[in-house]
DNA sequence: TCGATCCTGTAG
DNA sequence: CTACAGGATCGA
C-alpha cells in the first residue's frame, strides 16, 4: 500500500481525529519495531503527551509532540504497514504492532502483518537530518523539470533505479516509478544522464501525473466503506501486468529485476535511446 | 553498486 | 515446496 500517495491519504484521514488529542498510554505489541528504544522507554515517554500536528515528508510520517524539547514520533510504513482509528483499542486487530490510546478507549494502530515498518522518536536535529537526506518533494512547488533535469544530469544510473533513490525524488517506489517511466516512454536501464531534455520534461510530466491521480485514487478507498481494489479507481498500466498486452502497442510487457526488485515496462513503448 | 537481510503472507 | 511482495539499510 505505501508510497506517497498511500502515505498522504493515511495522513489526511487521521489527522482530524489525531491532532489535539492527548495520548493517555502507549503499547509496543513488537518491541522490534521500535528498535533501539526500549519499549517500556517509549511507552512512557508518550504517555501523557499531546498530539499537535500529523506531517508527511516522503514515505515517512510524522506525529508531532507536545513537550520541553520538540520532538515527534516517526512512523515508517515500509511494505506492508498502515495505520487505522480504533474506536476501542481492547479489540485489536491480529496485525497491531503499536497503538496510541485516547480517552474514551479510541486510539491509533500501527498495523503491519510484516513488521518491517519502525517506529522511533525524534529530536530536532533528527528531523532536520531526516529532511535533508530527501529529495523534494514531487507533489510540491520545488519539484520541477530544471531540477530534475540537474539531478538527472549528475545521474548515470538507469532511470529505474534513480527514481526510487529518495534523495533524488521524494516518496516515489517500485509501483509507481514503473507507470512513470511508461508513461513517458524511457526504457528502465536507461541512464539518466543521456535522456534528452524533451524527456526529462515527459517523466516530469509522468511523475506529477501517476502520484497526483493515485492519490485521488487512495482518498477515495479511504472515504468508502469496504474494500476496493487499487485497480478499479486507478488502473496499473504496466506494473504487475508481465506477460499481458501493453495497452498501447500491444506488444508484451517484459518484468527484469534491477537492484534486487521487479521492474515491468514494455520493450515496444520503452526503448532504450542515444548512447 | 550489489546482495543479503529484516518479517509474514500468499500464489503457483 | 519455491518465488515473490507497494521499503530501506547494511556490509562486502
Amino acid at each position: 500500500m505505501p508510497e506517497l500517495p498511500e502515505v498522504e491519504a493515511v495522513c489526511r484521514r487521521i489527522r482530524p481525529s489525531v491532532a489535539g488529542r492527548r495520548i493517555l498510554a502507549a503499547r509496543l505489541l513488537r518491541p522490534r519495531i521500535a528498535l533501539p528504544h526500549p519499549s517500556d522507554q517509549l511507552e512512557r515517554f508518550l504517555q501523557g503527551r499531546r498530539i499537535e500536528t500529523v506531517t508527511r515528508r516522503a514515505k515517512n510520517i510524522l506525529l508531532h509532540l507536545s513537550g520541553r524539547p520538540p520532538c515527534a514520533l516517526h512512523l515508517h510504513l515500509r511494505m506492508t504497514g498502515n495505520l487505522d482509528l480504533l474506536p476501542d483499542v481492547r479489540f485489536l486487530p491480529a496485525s497491531a504492532r503499536f497503538y496510541l490510546e485516547f480517552s474514551g478507549h479510541d486510539g491509533l494502530v500501527f498495523t503491519d502483518p510484516r513488521a518491517l515498518g519502525r517506529i522511533r522518536l525524534l529530536n530536532q536535529d533528527d528531523l532536520a537530518a531526516l529532511d535533508a537526506a530527501l529529495g523534494p518533494e514531487p507533489l510540491s512547488r520545488s519539484f520541477t523539470p530544471a531540477r530534475l533535469a540537474a539531478a538527472a544530469r549528475a545521474s548515470s544510473r538507469p532511470a529505474k533505479l534513480f527514481l526510487l533513490d529518495q534523495k533524488r525524488i521524494a516518496g516515489l517506489g517500485n509501483i509507481y516509478a514503473a507507470e512513470a517511466l511508461f508513461l513517458a516512454g524511457i526504457h528502465p536501464a536507461q541512464p539518466m544522464k543521456t535522456l534528452e531534455p524533451a524527456r526529462i520534461g515527459a517523466l516530469h510530466r509522468a511523475i506529477v501525473d501517476t502520484l497526483r491521480g493515485a492519490l485521488r485514487s487512495a482518498e477515495r478507498e479511504y472515504s468508502r466503506p469496504g474494500t476496493r481494489s487499487q485497480a478499479e479507481d486507478f488502473p496499473l498500466r504496466v506494473y504487475g501486468r508481465e506477460g499481458h498486452p501493453c495497452l498501447d502497442c500491444g506488444h508484451l510487457v517484459h518484468r527484469v529485476k534491477q537492484g534486487g526488485r521487479s521492474t515491468y515496462f514494455c520493450p515496444h513503448c520503452q526503448q532504450p535511446r542515444g548512447a
